[in-house]
DNA sequence: GCGACAG
DNA sequence: ATCTTGTCGC
């Protein structure tokens, strides 16, 4: 038999047409708001802040537990959580990042809004883009229009988009000495505004960059993050991401446990 | 042609 | 995403 090298690119190129197609649709109901919000308009109507993050087992990457938790805005403690472990067969492949993790995400979040949770979120961050995206329409920016929740995009690398790259913005960090401003816009060649690189933490060389994803103004994004980060990354993901390392190890745990005690010992 | 490419 | 030990510091 003569080997076919191209059937797999073939698939996978199939895929992200299709994918493209969805992404497009979908962003066609993208609500980008560019309002200042005052002080007390954004803090008010925020009082539950959503996070989500996805881990995977070491042993199988294809199993994977994706968490959601809800956190007090004002105090910062978790006041819900709630995780699920899936099967992943959808491969990750960059700029559809959305079609392998959303589905696991979208399915904890209608859970909590079909029982009228009184913790349901009014904003989720995600660990993932917003607009900060090849096509404008990251994770964060799917997960908000299918969810119809307003969302922060948080990455913890830069995407490189629109000639948007580390060393512009490891300049802007050397070139601004004041340590005060921590907060640098990112605009790609074409003058677009993407998000903002945040030093989240005090001298931190490495930041997060922060995108909207639905139905919140950059400004409004980035309080929220410099009101939830008590390290580098934001406390909702930072917790989505702790306890779905956790769930996955206690159930890999508890697996191997009813593994060993119901095989015979010989 | 080569490198870059969120999680 | 995940593989990985000690180590420096508050």
């Amino acid at each position: 038999m003569e080997e076919n090298p191209s059937s797999e690119t073939c698939c996978s190129t199939q895929l992200q047409e299709k994918w493209l197609g969805i992404q497009d649709k979908l962003k066609k109901k993208l609500i980008m708001v560019e309002e200042e919000q005052t002080e007390d308009e954004w803090h008010e109507k925020l009082e539950f802040v959503g996070g989500v993050d996805l881990s995977f087992s070491k042993e199988d990457p294809s199993i994977a537990c994706g968490t959601l938790v809800v956190l007090d805005l004002h105090n910062l403690n978790v006041v819900y959580e709630d995780s699920s472990i899936v099967k992943l067969d959808v491969p990750y492949i960059p700029g559809f990042l959305a079609f392998r993790e959303a589905p696991v995400l979208l399915e904890l979040l209608e859970k909590m809004k079909k029982c009228s949770h009184p913790f349901y979120p009014h904003l989720l961050m995600v660990d993932g883009n917003g607009i900060l995206h090849p096509r404008g329409f990251g994770l964060a920016c799917h997960l908000g229009v299918l969810s119809d929740l307003p969302t922060v995009g948080i990455g913890k690398n830069l995407h490189h988009v629109d000639g948007l790259s580390l060393a512009k913005v490891r300049h802007l960090l050397e070139v601004e000495e004041n340590s005060s401003l921590d907060v640098f816009t990112l605009i790609g060649d074409s003058g677009y505004t993407y998000g903002a690189a945040i030093r989240s933490t005090q001298g931190s060389l490495k930041p997060i960059f922060v995108s909207v994803g639905h139905r919140v103004s950059l400004s409004t994004a980035i309080k929220v993050v410099k009101t939830t980060c008590r390290f580098r990354i934001p406390e909702p993901i930072r917790q989505a991401d702790i306890r779905s390392k956790q769930k996955l190890s206690s159930v890999c745990c508890k697996v191997r446990r009813l593994l060993n005690t119901g095989t015979p010992g010989f």
